[in-house]
RNA sequence: GGGGAUGUCGCAUAGUGGCUAUUGCAGUAGACUGUAAAUCUAUCACCUUUCGGUAUCGUUGGUUCGAGUCCAUCCAUCCCCA
């Protein structure tokens, strides 16, 4: 390890793993300021469902990205990587170290490693969009196919998101999505160390169950209720919400809708463990609390 | 004590004589480069790396060329009458 680069300590985890405590007790110990790698935390009105830290963390340690943003404006990776680097700059101005904490993986790798330089066009996207609406995947992934034969064997052709994309790309610059990935991690003037908690998956569940209960007790409802207008937007698209917005809208009762919550967050929480496993350089923690992590995290940088 | 009903892979559920026993949920594994708490895929009785092999429908026995399906028995659970 270079001596004299700064520092970024990356912490990362599945959903209610205890994240939060663990940066704030890493930034008190390093005196420095945190930024969130939390792709719903980042909106203002989004609090109790996002599990945001509490207003006395938020006063103990400076963060940044949580709530700076509205809803109505959808923060991307891309956007996230080119913030998040501009906020760095400044903040190494400061600090020799920084923490970075969140469970969106791609949006730390983002920052961390960069994303390639793929074109992208509103116009083309919102086409592409309502085609799929009117013609279905199908049809999309035949073009895209008779565009880009590669993309056989490069695009999950069964994934609109996927396909809408590739498509978007060939439509825009004539060559194949896949061609414009480097595999190659862009230069960064800092050094990124990376953590990841990793709690037995019972325990895991046990905590997100107990941590929805506790969200309804804090009154995610009424957050809900102001929401609830918005429920379009993508940033809603998010676990904890979407399943009271179907329950308002009959679709099942306000029990079930709570047991939704719960098994979607056990399954989001399960990507977020199958997207950390497949990532390179990550120092797995095996500390059962909090104390325990930051001394192991300790142990490994000095 | 009498009568009735039910028992299918963790849960729910289809299946009343005939190829590999449905389907949903939960669970598990994976993908992911500008929607990522999104989106998508696979798997889910047992053994096997694959091909494939062996089972199974509460129990035991029977009828039948053939049984989850019919009959009997026992066990378990539930309901009703006493």
């Amino acid at each position: 390890m270079s001596e004299n680069k700064n520092k970024l300590i990356v912490i990362q985890g599945a959903t209610a793993c205890g994240k939060t405590a663990l940066a704030i007790a890493l930034a008190q110990h390093f005196q420095t300021e945190i930024i969130s790698a939390d792709s719903r935390q980042f909106y203002s009105e989004m609090t109790i469902g996002t599990a945001k830290p509490s207003a006395e963390e938020l006063q103990t340690v400076k963060h940044h990205f949580i709530g700076s943003e509205t809803i109505h404006h959808l923060v991307t990776a891309s956007e996230f990587e080119t913030r998040g680097l501009r906020l760095l700059d400044e903040l190494f101005t400061k600090h020799h170290t920084v923490v970075l904490v969140g469970g969106s993986g791609m949006f730390i790798d983002a920052l961390v490693n960069g994303l390639d330089d793929v074109p992208t066009d509103d116009n083309i996207k919102e086409e592409l969009n309502k085609r799929f609406e009117r013609e279905g995947l199908e049809k999309l992934a035949q073009e895209l196919v008779s565009l880009d034969a590669s993309a056989e064997n490069t695009v999950d052709l069964k994934n609109p998101v996927r396909v809408i994309r590739a498509l978007e790309v060939v439509l825009i610059t004539g060559k194949p999505f896949s061609s414009f990935k480097r595999q190659q991690p862009k230069k960064r003037p800092f050094e990124a160390v990376r953590f990841a908690i990793d709690l037995p998956r019972e325990t895991l569940y046990d905590r997100i169950n107990k941590r929805v209960d506790t969200m309804l007790e804090q009154g995610l409802w009424n957050e809900v209720l102001t929401l609830y207008p918005h429920k379009e937007l993508q940033a809603l698209q998010t676990v904890g919400y979407q399943e009271f917005f179907e329950h308002l809208d009959g679709k099942f009762s306000l029990e079930e809708a709570v047991e939704l919550v719960k098994r979607n967050s056990r399954r989001y929480a399960k990507r977020q463990m199958t997207w950390l496993r497949r990532t390179q350089d990550i120092n797995w923690l095996s500390g059962q609390n909090t104390q325990e992590q930051v001394n192991e995290i300790l142990a490994i940088l000095s």
